[in-house]
DNA sequence: CCGTATCCGGAGCGATACTG
DNA sequence: CAGTATCGCTCCGGATACGG
């Protein structure tokens, strides 16, 4: 298969029951790189190496395997333009904007308790290290 | 250390430019049960067993790593009765109560788009597998 | 420039058995 | 009832090397 493979485990999971096919947009939103390549590409047209640099730490393999899967799920077009070298633009399909407002309201309900969030973890741990 | 480790691996991670903390919610989002955790303990007090019963698959294992990681987040309050048989109560903090807004935003979109991300897979799929 | 193939360590999760 | 301890598998993701 291409690209080792791109995360098509057959799964059973039959339950589900009031949510369901949250699960979806959960995995994406769940990977590691997803949202900042989703973050990038909500500035417009983004060339793949470009991304590489937008994005800090992300390796090649992992950069394909994000853009895969989001153009798998109809959130990015992949346009090849047949030059040389070749030249590879991504964008954001009208469904890939929409979900950026989702990632905005992730990102702002972050920023808004991550200090809480902090405070409330070095709490835990040091009750837990502590005693 | 308690229940094989908490998930408190020591990131580097010196990235992170206008988004940054987002890494924190998205490792609970991303994880398999929070969410479906999180829907049922919006309802109200929840004892484990009761929770264990609400959320179909989760195993024993799952169901406390899941609500201890919760917990250290300070998104929920685990309270125990010194009773016998012992009973433990889990609610949500005011931190967690918050986060369903985030989870029903969540939720809308995925149902709203469902529809298109599925068909988009079985357009992709076919191309792929079938030529 | 834009990938793909391969190897590999580690995290996540499930199953199971045992305790207060 | 509410956990904890241990095992084993799977898959994610990083590093590296190679191809069009």
């Amino acid at each position: 298969m291409s690209v080792g493979h791109i995360g098509v485990t057959t799964e059973p999971e039959p339950s589900c029951e009031e949510d369901c096919g949250i699960r979806d947009v959960q995995d994406r939103l769940g990977d590691k790189w997803t949202v900042y390549v989703v973050v990038e590409l909500a500035g417009g047209i983004r060339r793949f190496r470009e991304l590489q640099r937008l994005v800090p730490g992300i390796s090649q393999r992992m950069l394909t395997l994000t853009l895969r899967r989001l153009e798998r799920d109809g959130l990015v077009t992949r346009t090849v333009h047949p030059t040389v070298p070749p030249q590879v633009e991504y964008e954001l399909t009208r469904t890939g904007r929409s979900m950026t407002g989702l990632i905005k309201a992730l990102a702002d309900w972050s920023l808004a308790h991550r200090g809480v969030i902090a405070e409330a973890r070095r709490a835990y741990d040091e009750r837990q290290g502590g005693a």
